[in-house]
DNA sequence: TTTATTTACGAAAACGTTGTAGTCTATTTT
DNA sequence: AAAATAGACTACAACGTTTTCGTAAATAAA
């Protein structure tokens, strides 16, 4: 079947293409009544704008990517969640990249976005990024960010994220208030933007609570889980072990669970543990794991708010802002005292 | 920034804009010497071709459309990440619609689809999905769809679906074996394929252990979760409640949790549980849940290959296939004896 | 009645590519 | 030396929209 066009519309109501066009767009030169008869005629063909012409014409393309480091994570896949409801309800299409934490895919990423697929995009930076050159060029060439989470404080747009520092110090506090002696931060990456943040958010509890340097460590971590395991390990068969650790992301809270499961150490009772977390079965694992709970659906919604409302309006610059969405501490097994 | 096309690399170079565009295409009708011009002004000035002139013009698009249910969901999410590296290795590119489990909104999504934004879809059917006249209609119009998972049979085209049946064989075995005396299937709906599978394997099971039908139960669950909690409650409560449970889908699984968790019903003692699920933390759930795990990630992979396949050969129309791929049994607390 | 103005439509030029059909020069073939 | 061919490039139409500009007829104002 003929897929159906303005011109074949055209011929078959005997008028022409530009008057077929502002009918179906509604326009006040066209009278009601061949109004009726396109649309009618349209509903009856099935009739949809072909989008490519349509952008190409208009220079824009009710089409925004998503660039984030994976999907399969809860925070992430509840952003688009979020990301696609306000979409869906303003009409806009997602195209979703997946840079898996590695720079040069999200380097070649954005080099493709500059085509003008997008109008603009939504993005969390993969843990190895640390030049922004890819995404200063893609600002100039008229394309807008807006950063979520894993935010650039380089490029001045709008950024959206929970209260990491808040939510990092709320933990340890969490952790101290429940009689651990010796707290650590374990931090996945130190380039990131929301580890940063938690981790000042420890070390201001750290000094409120006046605990002494020696009863505190940081544990780099990276994205390798192999590797964060036997770190863990080490560290925790070690006889200056912590007794709490507050985990800056999910996974590495998953990879500690694992080792006190193989080193048979009792959480809490020997290690408390705690983490920002979006999973759906924190209170169901064993212990119920303590978690700073982020707003990710919300923190999706609000960035494709912010990004709609530029690209509805023409504008391809937004002014720095920084939204800030609240966390919450849900207290469980995990760091029971 | 002026974002550069070929007119203006064309003026840059003084060449016309056919031979710039050849050239960049590394047509045999341009000379080395050009070529090389081309391309070293091309990569100086970033040039990216525009995707909506290029599809229009070529009436396709290098974009596909992937429709699923929901994305907070590791089965999806997985399913989703599949699907993702593919399309990155061939170039494609991948839009994303949630239906939510909603009919309309399905028919919605599909409905705007029919412009030819896409080239292909891949799709997995909403829960509330039993007439299929829209996919009809789409694939009228020359857009091949891919199903995996919820498939639905009426349409003739490539299908990717792991083995339902001997999954819920396996499950339901798994159970009796483990000394179950009264099992119960747990549905999702009656209508989706995959359920429907699953359950018929569950009826194998039962009929090949010559189970009792007064010790067989099947429980109609929906996709509310708090009419499924009443649900559970009740069954679990009254005096022929079922020893074991296999669950359909992941959800209903940690809802059963959750009855059994208030109702103080200790699994696996009094009750066993086994479900499909893609959860990355069931080995570390409180008892750790048996399950049957979904090759999710290596399904997403081989419906995006059938349909880029396609896509690449300018075939519309997909002859009936249906790929099964294995899933595994993971035996853990929950169906411990 | 003459002159403005409004109403309802159509013609045509973009948007940036791609592909077909030339055109011109240089080389080879007869 | 004339004719054919190959090589390297250009002109131009098309893809399906949107939008600006025109224009004819109908209505209102002078």
């Amino acid at each position: 079947m003929e897929t159906p066009n303005l011109k074949m519309l055209a011929q078959q109501l005997k008028l022409s293409i530009s008057t077929v066009s502002k009918a179906l767009r509604d326009s006040h030169e066209i009278g009601e009544h061949t109004k009726k008869k396109v649309t009618a005629l349209a509903k009856k063909l099935n009739y949809q704008p072909n989008p490519h012409a349509s952008s190409l014409r208009k220079q824009k393309s009710k089409t925004i990517a998503v660039v984030i480091p994976e999907i399969a994570n809860n925070f992430f896949s509840l952003a688009i969640n979020g990301i696609e409801s306000i979409a869906q309800e303003r009409d806009y299409h997602v195209l979703i990249y997946l840079t898996h934490e590695d720079y040069t895919k999200e380097v070649n990423i954005i080099k493709h976005l500059q085509g003008g697929r997008v109008g603009g995009l939504i993005m969390s930076l993969s843990l190895a990024t640390k030049k922004f050159d890819h995404l200063h060029e893609l600002t100039k060439h008229n394309i807008p960010i807006v950063f979520f989470d894993r935010i650039c404080h380089e490029i001045e747009t709008a950024k959206v994220t929970t209260d990491d520092f808040q939510g990092g110090l709320a933990a340890t506090e969490h952790l101290i208030i429940n009689n651990s002696k010796h707290v650590a931060f374990a931090s996945i990456s130190n380039t990131i933007s929301i580890d940063n943040k938690r981790m000042q958010g420890f070390l201001e509890a750290i000094n409120k609570h006046q605990i002494k340097a020696s009863n505190t460590s940081i544990i780099k971590c990276s994205n390798n889980d192999t590797n964060n395991y036997n770190k863990f390990k080490r560290i925790l068969s070690s006889k200056k072990a912590p007794d709490a650790i507050f985990a800056s992301v999910e996974k590495l809270a998953i990879t500690i669970y694992e080792v006190c499961n193989d080193l048979n150490i009792k959480i809490p009772e020997q290690l408390k543990v705690i983490c920002f977390s979006n999973l759906t079965t924190a209170h169901l694992m064993k212990p119920s794991l303590s978690a700073i709970k982020q707003p990710a659906f919300e923190m999706g919604k609000e960035a494709a708010s912010i990004l709609f409302k530029y690209l509805d309006k023409n504008r391809t610059f937004i002014p720095n802002e920084h939204i800030v969405i609240k966390s919450s501490l849900a207290a469980r097994g995990s760091t029971a005292r």
